[in-house]
DNA sequence: GCTATCTTGTGAAGGATTTCACAAAGTCCG
DNA sequence: CGGACTTTGTGAAATCCTTCACAAGATAGC
């Protein structure tokens, strides 16, 4: 299949958000036209996304709500359960893991890990924090799919290795470093300082 | 001006970073190749979003570090100081504030509200929490340049209606929900189902 | 001062993504 | 059943972003 645009991608998360909102009221169709303007895009540009992955409406009618979200749920690869692990038993991971769509959309936490003597064995969410160093070993049993890296900037990459090692080959990372993985590890970054900077440009930037 | 591309912004976020980590160890000068190396791009790159705004280099030398940080940092509106209120008492708000580049480039947490009766009044990091309806009121006299809004998805719309009736038009929006906002309101979303869903999508599709 | 070497700055080319515009396919109603 | 209307799916055009490639400016060594 042809390579498709992250951008595609994350409108299709974006949809997928609305058809849901759709689904719990009992809406049964939508139109290319209402999820743009749900989605701030386009019609065009929503129909465009979908005609990569097949053609889900009918014309003149719209898009069934059910059959749509099933649809974008297939091909995000939401059908299934996916394993995490997160790594620094901290505030992000824990807002992560707290977070009601986490659960939801089949992201299950399979262990909690951390480097400070302070916090291993401790309690943390529905979880006992392990110590970082188990990871690899655990990761045989426990086999995890994702890795979320919460931990401060220092030795990102000493952990993004180790994630590797572990066999691990998809990683959420917070940390405020850029990071370089192997071939055929997917790493996505989420960086509020530069999410910042973009509004301290924006602001700067005005006429 | 002409206009700039948002990925040309992040990346002269990323730029600065590395530059920060230079200064720290005394280097005087660096080239667009090693920036590149540190930044995940391409020298070419480089040189290309610098050339929008300037050009701060030396032929056959390279850029000189301290120049070059002051120069991005000026572009990225981080000379002086940004008032921040965190609209959301919880995890991510917490994490955002402590984390220490947030003070470092000029960010100033100014004021936390929430709606939460058994939040309200309360010690949260060094902060009071407030009130979330006296935001509007608080503002004229905080001038606050900028909101993180960190709530659950439920009237994400009301609460940035608010924000921008408080005469804020910055907002980095943590909600998992579409908003809109008014032109000349700049908004940011950082959503971490979108990215946790673009990881799936990249998991099932490996070939 | 001359030559060899380095690295920037930048037009032009190439590639990717978005927008346009319209034929095709379906519905609705008289 | 036919005509008016709606909305999709998609090539083609337009726009936006990245990469290429190289002249020009700067240094260093002899």
């Amino acid at each position: 299949m042809k390579r498709i645009a992250d951008s595609t991608v994350r409108r299709l998360s974006v949809y997928l958000r609305y058809l849901e909102e759709l689904e719990a009221r009992s809406i049964a169709t939508t139109s290319s036209d209402e999820l743009a303007a749900h989605s701030g895009t386009t019609s065009a540009q929503v129909r465009k996304d979908l005609s990569f992955f097949g053609s889900f409406g009918k014309r003149g009618l719209g898009y069934s709500v059910p059959e749509l979200t099933d649809r974008i749920r297939q091909i995000l690869g939401l059908g299934r359960e996916w394993r995490v692990v997160i790594v620094g038993a901290g505030k992000i991971g824990s807002a992560l893991s707290n977070y009601r769509g986490f659960a939801q959309r089949g992201f299950t936490v399979v262990g909690v890990y951390d480097n400070d003597p302070r916090k291993i064995g401790k309690r943390w969410d529905a979880q006992t924090v392990r110590d970082i160093v188990e990871l690899e070993d655990d990761a045989r049993r426990d086999r995890p799919d994702i890795a979320v890296l919460a931990i401060p900037a220092d030795d990102v990459q000493g952990e993004v290795d180790r994630i590797v090692r572990a066999g691990i080959r998809a990683i959420l990372n917070f940390a405020p470093a850029q990071v370089n993985a192997p071939p055929g590890v997917t790493i996505k970054n989420v960086n509020m300082a530069m999410e910042l900077e973009g509004l301290s440009y924006a602001l700067s930037h005005r006429e």
